[in-house]
DNA sequence: CAATTATTTTAATCGTGATTAAAATAATCG
DNA sequence: CGATTATTTTAATCACGATTAAAATAATTG
């Protein structure tokens, strides 16, 4: 679910493209990177990217669907383990943190939202929201059969978020401080849920 | 501690400047805000910051400075304070958690660390680090004395800076959220530390 | 008020980076 | 191999934003 759709050698490029594009918006944002910084890390120049993209807005924002897109398998791979909400809840932070210093690269690039085209930002942003509901939802769930203690479930998932989220800033992909990450932050950020 | 140091009009005016700085670049980033976009918000014109900053990369950097500042101040209360580790811990959630949503204006600027020149830069970081440290330490004290189970308190720290740092990210100025920011903050994050 | 200092604007310059079109090279297919 | 398609580069263009210097305006001080 997280690589291209087809192997052909187009959507292999293109998705180390975007593997790219992350690491450097992550690094200097947005506006800070330039399509050359992106390219050298292809052993390109910035002008071959536009053959795989329509300008470097599309760039950014299909960075953040395929973030949305990792969110999301998270999530519903978490709830579909079936189990408590507590336990759901726990399995989804594990394995958000994972892909968070994993693989697919530090892909969940900082809040560059402002850049995006009105119509692909209402887009992301409505995925998002969307995923910060069914993370609320999850708490609910999990306050209602007693798993998870009675809280602000909209203020717990923003501090949830905003702790996974910031994760990029300070993980510079050391595999062992990787391995601590998806070993410890689902229990650090989940003990406070129970009651 | 947070205001300017002498009431001069000079003073207060830049004062005005680095909010509305601050605030620029957690909307758009570093690079994404331009001089205008700052000088904008204060009726002037792009050229007359320069009056007050030698250019764009010194304004980050005394954001940067201005957010430490805050930090280092509310963690000097907190600890003032005494108590047990987990009550100085509270205390600083809370005070940091005010001043993210609070009069100051937004003032940690997300992470813009790769924009600043080398020695500011190295300054900034030795700062951060500074902070993170003392931080960390008193996790350490608050495991010393029982009030504070046991756990990778650099991990830890991690995450509730992670959740305190994302705040301007999703808090977008409503003194209702405001409110309900700094009432439950410190107990969602601490909560989880408690034996 | 006159003189001096403080602040801001106007009007350049200057480089950088996104974008495009045309040309060159590499890959594939008959 | 020759032809066609895929990919990348070279060489422009073009706008925007940082920066500066000189001029204008506001504030203050004697």
């Amino acid at each position: 679910m997280a690589g291209p759709a087809e192997e052909t050698r187009f959507s292999l490029q293109k998705d180390r493209m975007l593997k790219a594009a992350a690491l450097c918006f992550n690094r200097k944002g947005y506006s800070g990177t330039s399509l050359k910084d992106v390219a050298s890390h292809l052993g390109l120049t910035d002008a071959a990217l536009y053959y795989y993209v329509r300008n470097k807005e599309e760039l950014v924002y299909l960075c953040y669907l395929r973030a949305a897109e990792l969110g999301r398998a998270a999530l519903d791979e978490a709830i579909h383990g079936g189990g408590r909400g507590i336990d759901q809840v726990r399995r989804y932070l594990g394995l958000h943190a994972a892909f968070m210093v994993g693989d697919p690269g530090p892909v969940a690039i900082m809040s560059e939202i402002p850049s995006l085209k009105a119509d692909h930002r209402e887009e992301i942003l409505s995925l998002s929201r969307a995923h910060s509901a069914r993370f609320e939802r999850l708490l609910e769930e999990g306050i209602d059969d007693g798993s998870i203690r009675p809280c602000d479930v909209r203020m717990t998932g923003n501090a949830i978020m905003g702790a996974l989220n910031w994760i990029p800033k300070w993980y510079h992909g050391d595999p062992a401080v990787a391995e601590q990450v998806v070993t410890t932050f689902p229990d650090i950020l989940a003990r406070g849920l129970e009651p």
